[in-house]
RNA sequence: CCCGCCUUAGCUCAAUUUGGCAGAGCAUCGGACUGUAGAUCCGAGGGUUGCUGGUUCAAGUCCGGCAGGCGGGACCA
C-alpha cells in the first residue's frame, strides 16, 4: 500500500484527523503505533465496533495496534469492583478479536502499569497543569454524573493522557465523545515536553431509540453477539422516521456496517410495494430521502444483512 | 468540628397549614392507529417513603440516632 492509499483508508469514515499532516509524518515511521482505550463493558455493541473497524484499517495500513482494557478508568467511572471489571475485560478481548483484529494486536490491562510510581508521578505532574474546568468539561459525555462531580472525574482524563505517553503511541483513536480529552492531551503533553499523538475521531452511532449515542447503559444498543432474533427485534423496534437520514440509527447501520462490506445491497419488497431493489449507498440515501424507500423495507433488509455480517462474530464468541 | 436545608416509583417532584388507604408527569411495558419506529389516544406494571429506634389506635408527616448530598460557619500558632 502506498502512502496515499493508506491515508485514504485511515481517513475513510472518520469525522476528523488532528492533524492529517502529522498523520502523513507518522505513517512514514518504521512501525507506527495506534491505540484506543475501552472501559470494559458487559456488552460490546455497534458503537464499539465502529472504532474497532478503524483499528483494523490502521492495522492493515501497517500500524502496530494497542488496545487498552481500561479497567481502572472503568473503576473510576463506577462500573463495578476492579475484580469484576478485570473479568469482563477478558470477554471484551475476545469480542475485539472476533471483530477481526489480528492475533498480534497488543491488549494491555490498564492496572498493569497505571499503578506504577513513575506513572503516578506523571499524573500528578499533569494535575498541576490541568484546570478543573477543562478536566470536567472533557468528561461531560463520559461520566455518569452530570452534577455532584467526583474527584475521580478529574483523574480519569489525566490518566488517559498519561496512557498515551506510557503506551508510546503515535495515533490515538476514539469516538467523537473523546474529542475534548484528546485535545487536552495534545495541549498538555506538549506543555510537559512530549509529542502529542495524532487524534482520529469516528462518528457516534445513534442508539436504536434515536438517542445521540448508542451506549450499553441506556439499553439502546445492538450487541455484536446478539442472537439473530434479538437483532431482528431491535431493528424492528428502532427509531426510523421516514425520509429522514440525519439522526436515523437504521441509516447509520446501513452506512457504517452494511455498505462497508457490500458495494450494493438488495432490498426485498413485496410486488405491491414495487418489488426488489438493488442499490448502492448514495442511491439508497437519496431514495430514502425522497420517500421512495419505506422504512420497514429498509429495516427488513438491514436485519438480514446485519445478521449475516455478525454471523462469524457471533460464532467466534460462541 | 459546628449550624442549616435536603433524601418519596428508573428520573423530576406532590402528598400543605393540622398524623388518617403514598400520588402525578416523564420514562418503561402492552394494546389501538399508521405497511416500521416515533407522535397521538387507551391501558398496565412499577414503592422496605435513605437506614434505624421511639411516640401514637394510626407516621412519608412528630421525636432521637446513623448514613449520604447540598450550603454555610469555625479552625488556620
Amino acid at each position: 500500500m502506498d502512502i496515499a492509499s493508506k491515508i485514504d483508508s485511515i481517513k475513510k469514515g472518520t469525522l476528523e484527523i488532528v492533524t492529517e499532516y502529522e498523520l502523513t509524518e507518522k505513517i512514514e515511521k518504521e512501525t507506527p503505533t495506534a491505540y484506543i482505550g475501552y472501559e470494559p463493558s458487559g456488552k460490546i455493541h455497534l458503537g464499539h465496533a465502529i472504532t474497532v473497524k478503524k483499528m483494523i484499517d490502521l492495522q492493515k495500513a501497517g500500524f502496530k495496534v494497542k488496545i487498552l482494557l481500561a479497567d481502572l478508568h472503568a473503576y473510576l467511572n463506577e462500573k463495578g469492583s476492579l475484580e469484576e471489571i478485570k473479568a469482563i475485560s477478558e470477554y471484551n478481548k475476545k469480542c475485539f478479536l472476533a471483530l477481526g483484529l489480528t492475533e498480534d494486536t497488543e491488549f494491555i490491562l490498564g492496572s498493569r502499569f497505571q499503578l506504577d510510581a513513575d506513572y503516578t508521578y506523571k499524573v500528578y505532574e499533569l494535575a498541576l497543569t490541568t484546570t478543573l474546568t477543562r478536566a470536567k468539561r472533557s468528561m461531560a459525555q463520559i461520566t455518569r454524573h452530570q452534577e455532584d462531580h467526583r474527584v475521580a472525574e478529574a483523574i480519569y482524563p489525566i490518566m488517559q493522557v498519561v496512557d498515551m505517553l506510557f503506551l508510546d503511541v503515535d495515533v490515538s483513536v476514539g469516538g467523537m465523545e473523546q474529542r475534548k480529552i484528546h485535545m487536552l492531551a495534545r495541549e498538555n503533553l506538549s506543555r510537559i515536553g512530549f509529542d502529542a499523538p495524532v487524534c482520529i475521531h469516528t462518528p457516534l452511532i445513534h442508539g436504536t431509540d434515536g438517542a445521540e449515542k448508542m451506549s450499553s447503559s441506556k439499553e439502546n444498543f445492538i450487541a455484536i453477539d446478539d442472537p439473530p432474533e434479538d437483532i431482528k427485534e431491535k431493528v424492528k423496534g428502532s427509531f426510523c422516521p421516514p425520509r429522514r437520514v440525519e439522526g436515523n440509527p437504521i441509516i447509520d447501520i446501513t452506512k457504517y456496517f452494511i455498505f462497508s462490506e457490500f458495494e450494493t445491497i438488495i432490498i426485498e419488497r413485496p410486488e405491491k410495494f414495487g418489488g426488489d431493489l438493488k442499490l448502492n449507498y448514495s442511491e439508497l440515501e437519496s431514495r430514502y430521502a425522497e420517500g421512495k424507500l419505506h422504512p420497514l423495507d429498509l429495516k427488513n433488509a438491514v436485519s438480514k444483512y446485519l445478521i449475516e455480517i455478525l454471523g462469524p462474530v457471533r460464532e467466534y464468541i460462541g
